[in-house]
DNA sequence: TGTCTCTGTAATATATCTGTAACATTCACC
DNA sequence: GGTGAATGTTACAGATATATTACAGAGACA
């Protein structure tokens, strides 16, 4: 379904009113997002840990777990410590706004608050912390990511490039030069709790490698692009 | 524990109320922020071209450009695409939020705000944009080592460390000054119960120096870094 | 349904890292 | 300066980790 298009980006939103959940999501789902709803503070951590989100929506307030001690707790975990968070608050004390934002937290909107509003700026988050699910194009050196296409050039060619291969790519681009170990990739590649062979990862690594390094039809060949991280992982080299 | 870069950051500021600008420059100064300043829209944009800033804030309303125009320009020269944009408003028509937001700005604030928010926000901003600038980074004089990407660098050249050098090196540079004996060594980077011979670490160091001191392609050489204690361990110098 | 691409596994081949031991050097102390 | 103990260095043969290949089944698409 949203094959061809665009790929989905998973909205976690967390607050106990549930009339305020119900009415963002609706508003989320009319722009284009897969809502999940979480209606107290463990259910939304719960839940990032279970799926993973793009990102996350926090009501500062909530029982079992405030806004705050969620935000931290997700900061703290490798598996989310990257994961977005826009915090929703009553018209605001200032101090929590800055405590919020010092956090860690991306945004940081006050109630009442629009839909449209909101929904911008989630996309103004989404544009810098996870460019490859939201940006046009996503630009390293000589490699160039379309998110919307999903369609990868180097050196202005066309590189082919399977559903996999793909993900993997667009997860690397996210935080060049970062290392990402095989259950990582597989985390957010494959998605959270399957049961495959760390090893399948080299294999798709192999592939992404020779199709980004072949050029395609008879162009020179390039330098490795991928950074093996041996007892660790793979990263993207950040000089292109 | 992981020290964060001293690297100073560049802010441009851009605001046509000359209060309003020694305010705010004063409060990011105060925080560490190296700043420059713009007064009109025309000027805004030749010192973002000029200085390359690492992150720009933007007064909404501007004589000669403004804040959207000049948004709208930097996000389309190559050079200045990348920069972050904080937009600043009077309280605010909400149209022209999202307006801004949608333009490309990474966050919106209506005046008026505290210094100490906009700070919140400066920072919140660039731990997405410019996590270098930001993010984790372990410095001892002339020696980085960058936890995220498993890279090492000595005088801007990057050492290339096989597995147990890098966590030898990671332990020593957590605590430079200290002397850790084999057996520490053993135990934090091996670790605990292995029974492998004391000697064995001293093969290691004897890598990681010559690693090190190398400097990779035809760099001159440096002075041991890593002093040995006869009779206690090692230890990096302080000075290097 | 048939073709075509994509996937995961397992087997094989390479590359890189490690620990040991043997030998060289330095150091502290007499 | 001589001496023994501690440390530095080197070479090398496993041991590990990664790369690559081939293949059969799964799935997509017409």
């Amino acid at each position: 379904m949203a094959q061809s298009g665009k790929m989905s980006v998973n909205v976690l939103i967390a607050d106990d009113e549930v009339n305020q959940v119900e009415l963002v999501a609706f508003n989320l789902e009319q722009a284009g997002f897969n809502v999940m709803k979480a209606y107290d503070g463990q259910d939304a951590i719960d839940q990032a840990l279970e799926h993973l989100p793009d990102i996350i929506i926090l009501d500062w307030m909530m029982p079992e777990h405030s806004g705050i001690e969620v935000c931290r707790m997700l900061r703290s975990q490798d598996e989310t410590k990257h994961i977005p968070i826009i915090m929703l608050s009553a018209r605001g004390e200032e101090g929590d706004r800055t405590l919020g934002l010092d956090l860690g937290a991306d945004d940081y909107v006050t109630k009442p608050f629009s839909p449209r509003e909101l929904i911008s700026r989630v996309r103004a988050v989404l544009r810098r912390a996870k460019p490859t699910l939201v940006g046009d194009v996503v630009e390293i050196g000589q490699l160039k990511l379309f998110p919307s296409s999903q369609i990868v050039e180097r050196d202005g060619v066309v590189v082919n490039l399977g559903p996999k291969e793909y993900k993997i790519l667009s997860l690397l681009m996210e935080r060049p030069g970062q290392v990402f170990s095989r259950t990582q990739l597989l985390d957010h590649v494959w998605g959270h709790g399957i049961y495959i062979d760390d090893r399948t990862v080299d294999v798709h690594l192999s592939r992404l490698r020779k199709a980004l390094n072949d050029g395609g039809d008879g162009n020179p060949p390039r330098d490795d692009i991928i950074r093996t991280v041996r007892g660790s992982g793979y990263a993207l080299v950040t000089d292109i």
